[in-house]
RNA sequence: CGGAGCGUGGCGCAGUUUGGUAGCGCACCUGUUUUGGGAACAGGGGGUCGAAGGUUCAAAUCCUUUCGCUCCGACCA
């Protein structure tokens, strides 16, 4: 591709709507522009990045039997509401009516229409398994989109659905795709990692997190310094250690006056959070619940959703303390609390008794003890790992990161084939629910995590793999010969199967390095009459900053062979 | 949804406090000289100052409403 032609807007300024590496980068490298917030027009450049991606993806899904199939992406709401995930979702999708008022909704993801599509066909257990996948847009109003495709509105994910005949099915075709998932990140040139994550939504049980490690990540993940354990923080558990910690053994009132948080608390008594039952009221579908942890750890959301299974938990507002649990904001605790589900983790077990609240402005509990005072409905996991902590299945330490999820697979097992009706018949004659899984990349945002991972102060460096071309040939000046040299070289280097971009604009030496050291190009050429002069182009690998000087004569066996050896 | 900030040529910004008829840098067009890491000089084009309404002799500037964008939080596969 002749540079004097292509369509490629490069800033030299920082966008000011940017605030992470990427997205400013995508920017000034002409890559792409904003339409509207979290949504994203691409240019030949950054069309060109997502194909190779997507290029990649389908060999290895191809490989591993799954088959491509376009979904809509306009879907009707009846198929949502027999998931029961039309209110679910509620205001993630984009809903509206058609002329004939009948409600549908742009798809944030394709569960229902591929279980709606193979409910009918699937009949015997000889049609099974069966993975199909698309390559599609999708469209979430997300609350807050934010890092320019990292958390878009409109984006492009792959994703592929698994139906078998049971558990084993299931295993299978979910290593099949774990696997695969591993070969196209490495493909791609990406560093990422496999984490044990919180299905959400999605529902199911195993799940897998495929994350780029990144400064901007908007995930934390807990990692094991000894052993291979990973997982999401919303998932991530420790070891508990077993050790008793205050030992008062009488129930004191104290008045506490302005003594509301942790941290006041801990000057109030002089004793450290470790001593103390912090108490966290919610209100799930409208029921009043306190979660209890250590006054030094912090509650685990997702955990204590997942365990209450509703599909609303909120923090309890100030009202809500006074009205529901008949307490103060910030004196409140599990004594006397009636008409309040009471759970607590499973460090409080241990706790011989603690400081609590009273649910009296200004009083809090000294002494508390669990089954004496007060008793719980449950105990177990409900704290956010912290850095430090032992890891559950090696006892070695706990480090924490920020990642970016990239790839994320389930196994879903029967909760839409059982909710919309999605069975075949087994070799019994039984009718049995399909087991299915899902399994989605996001593309666009692959994008923004290789960049995130591959760039220095000048721009771009991107792997080759997914570069948009592999060879920028730099003509510098208007000499005829100079000019019909890089032509030529251009000429050679296409017919031999390269991709090239060749920077003939008429623009100084400056303008054509920086805009080069940019878009990064991996392998750089450059074509000027000082280098004419010696007989040689020069060569420069953007990732390395590498320099060669190739004999006019073998430029395009040299440029071949060095290209074999850049990632 | 709560908090904060910002909307002025394509991009980055000043001007708003204290109203007086819009400016800088980059980019763009023409010419000359340059030409290996974002050239210099000369000339030139382009903006109903996000939108609507109001106050005023006069509004980018003051008031009201509204839309959009960004950040923090809530939220979110």
């Amino acid at each position: 591709m002749r540079m004097s032609k292509l369509y490629l807007p490069t800033l030299k300024e920082e966008p000011a709507e940017a605030e992470i590496i990427s997205h400013k980068l995508m920017l000034r490298a002409g890559l792409m522009r904003n339409h509207a917030s979290g949504i994203y027009s691409y240019l030949p450049l950054g069309y060109k990045v997502i194909q190779k991606i997507e290029k990649i993806i389908r060999r290895h899904m191809d490989d591993s039997d799954a088959q491509e199939v376009l979904l809509p992406i306009l879907q009707s709401s009846e198929i949502w509401k027999e998931s029961k995930r039309w209110d679910r979702f509620g205001p993630l999708m984009i809903k509206f009516k058609d002329r004939k008022n009948r409600e549908f909704c742009l798809g944030p993801t394709h569960e229902e229409v591929v279980t709606d599509l193979l409910r009918d066909e699937i009949r015997s257990y000889k049609d099974l398994p069966l993975n199909l996948y698309q390559i599609q847009t999708k469209v979430r109003d997300e609350i807050r989109p934010r890092f320019g495709v990292m958390r878009g509105r409109e984006f492009t994910m792959k994703d592929a659905y698994s139906l078998d005949r049971d558990d084993e099915g299931l295993d299978e075709s979910y290593q099949a795709m774990y696997n695969a998932y591993t070969n196209i990140f490495v493909d791609c040139g990406l560093e990422t990692r496999a984490v044990e994550a919180d299905t959400g939504a999605m529902g199911g049980k195993d799940s897998h997190e495929f994350m780029v490690l990144a400064e901007s990540g908007e995930d934390k993940i807990a990692f094991c310094t000894n052993c291979e354990y990973a997982a999401n923080i919303e998932k991530a558990e420790s070891l508990v250690e077993k050790r008793t910690v205050n030992k008062e053994d009488k129930l004191e009132k104290i008045h506490t006056p302005g003594a509301a948080t942790i941290k006041e608390l801990e000057k109030f008594f002089d004793l450290p959070g470790e001593d103390m039952i912090k108490s966290v009221a919610y209100q799930a579908d409208g029921e009043a619940v306190l979660a209890l942890v250590r006054g030094d750890d912090e509650l685990n959301e997702i955990k204590l959703a997942n365990y209450l299974d509703v599909d609303n938990l909120e923090p309890a507002s100030e009202e809500d303390i006074i009205t529901h649990f008949k307490s103060s904001p910030g004196f409140i605790g599990p004594i006397g609390s009636k008409g309040v589900r009471i759970i607590a983790d499973q460090r409080i077990e241990n706790m011989e008794s603690g400081i609590t609240g009273a649910n009296e402005k200004n009083y809090h509990y000294r002494g508390a003890k669990v089954g004496r005072d007060f008793e719980v409905e449950t105990y177990l996991d409900l704290r956010l790992v912290r850095e430090g902590d032992s890891c559950p299945s090696c006892s070695g330490k706990l480090e924490i990161k920020s990642g970016i999820e990239v790839g994320h697979i389930f196994k879903l097992g029967t909760k839409y084939s059982e909710s919309m009706g999605a069975s075949y018949l087994d070799e019994n004659g039984r009718d049995k629910p399909v087991v299915m899984g899902s399994y989605g990349i996001g593309v666009t945002r692959l994008v923004a995590a290789a960049i995130e991972q591959n760039h220095d102060d000048y721009g771009i460096c991107w792997p080759l793999a997914i570069a948009p071309y592999q060879i920028i040939i730099l003509q510098l000046g208007n000499d005829d010969a100079v000019i019909d040299k890089a032509n030529e070289i251009y000429q050679q280097l296409e017919s031999a199967g390269l991709e090239v971009l060749v920077d003939d604009r008429k623009e100084r030496a400056g303008v054509k390095f920086n805009d080069a050291d940019l878009i990064g190009i991996p392998l750089r050429l450059t074509v000027g009459s000082r280098s004419l002069e010696a007989g040689v182009v020069e060569a420069k690998v953007r990732a390395t900053g590498q320099e060669l000087n190739f004999e006019l004569s073998s430029v395009v066996k040299e440029t071949t062979e060095l290209l074999a050896k850049i990632k």
